[in-house]
DNA sequence: ATAGAAAGATAACAGTTGGTATGTTATCAT
DNA sequence: ATGATAACATACCAACTGTTATCTTTCTAT
């Protein structure tokens, strides 16, 4: 009666949900598929190791937001409504709270696990590298649509731009992941991005 | 011959090495031993397990970039070139290269490590969040001294302002490494460490 | 010189890691 | 109904993890 295939699904939605809570070294396997309620032989059977889970997890996130962004960022928002949007995005996923942990800060799986595997597999290190870069396209769609509202000045290169608050964003969410600290991470986030773009606050 | 107990210190700047490296759950006692050449019964003479390893290289480091950081904050220097050296030090520490690998940036250990493994050893993350503090203690240091100097407007919060550029230059630390890619650290750091402090480039 | 401790070496430990080999059950086009 | 293939299950593997117990060497204070 269940849908046909949805352990694959369920292996990665897990696998994104327990890594983000600790990370890609210290999620084992055998947990991934505890927690999914798979066993090892069905882990095998859709993915070859668990690198290619990761990789396949990234894209599998990317499409995910790619719809959940393009509502939040779609045109009948002004320019600096779509910047709240997300700015609250990344507040909303960095804080999520799941049943699996006491922790309640959580930074970017893919972001995270790049860095921390960046020599090595180079399967992880593709993924991250895509995931990120389609981060920063966001970014600069936001960033652009500022410029061109005059809300910000057309910046020499939006890319670089987009980038830097990217880098923010993420710097934010580690710190406030060590310390555990919701609060720091909320006024941070947006006070900072707001001084970055050098925005004065309404 | 040698001096007399200093197989503990080259466990600790082998280990931070390395953990800088990878990282901390992928570095192995085993790993750390072969590579400072002592023995595991050694180790574990010294250090009563891997993260009271940790810790102790946190506080290793904690003083040896006291003595360093005092000299590049000396009084005597403009405020300006304080930031610089900061910016510059910061540099240094994330591009760094060793005969061990063939990365090339590598971000802050004990920051990424904290947040790796935010829950669980609770040792590490005590470690992680003093060393953290310190260096934001030295960006307001810096901060301060651009606004008394006039070099920036004084800021309302300036220890907010110290964190979020730290948290700053640990994001663009952490997007190198994922790209492997100095030559954005390089301007990404100064260019929107300035621009956050809304300092005209001269 | 000698007792005692610090430092280091060797070997083993139980537990876990990612991965595989081989088996069984569902699904599905023909 | 049947052959084929996808989906899943069970059991196992070698390699490695951090850690400990035991032994030997080196140092140092008396």
């Amino acid at each position: 009666m269940a849908p046909k295939t949805n352990s694959k699904v369920k292996l990665i939605e897990t696998a994104i949900d327990l890594v983000r809570m600790s990370s890609y070294t210290d999620v084992g396997v055998n947990e991934i598929c505890n927690k999914a309620g798979v066993t090892k032989g069905a882990f095998y059977h859709h993915f070859k190791s668990k690198a290619s889970l990761y990789a396949e997890a990234a894209s599998y996130k990317m499409k995910h937001e790619e719809m959940v962004l393009q509502s939040l960022l779609a045109e009948r928002h002004e320019s600096v409504k779509k910047l709240d949007n997300m700015i609250g995005y990344i507040y909303y996923k960095g804080f999520q709270s799941t049943e699996t942990s006491a922790q309640k800060v959580s930074g970017c799986p893919f972001f995270t696990a790049g860095a921390i595997n960046s020599q090595g597999d180079e399967i992880i290190r593709a993924a991250s590298k895509e995931y990120v870069d389609n981060e920063v396209r966001y970014w600069q769609i936001v960033i652009d649509d500022l410029a061109v509202s005059n809300v910000i000045e057309v910046p020499k290169d939006s890319l670089q731009l987009a980038r830097m608050v990217y880098q923010y964003a993420n710097g934010v969410l580690t710190y406030s992941r060590i310390f555990d600290d919701e609060k720091t991470m909320r006024t941070d986030l947006e006070t900072g991005i707001y001084r970055f773009l050098n925005i004065k606050k309404v």
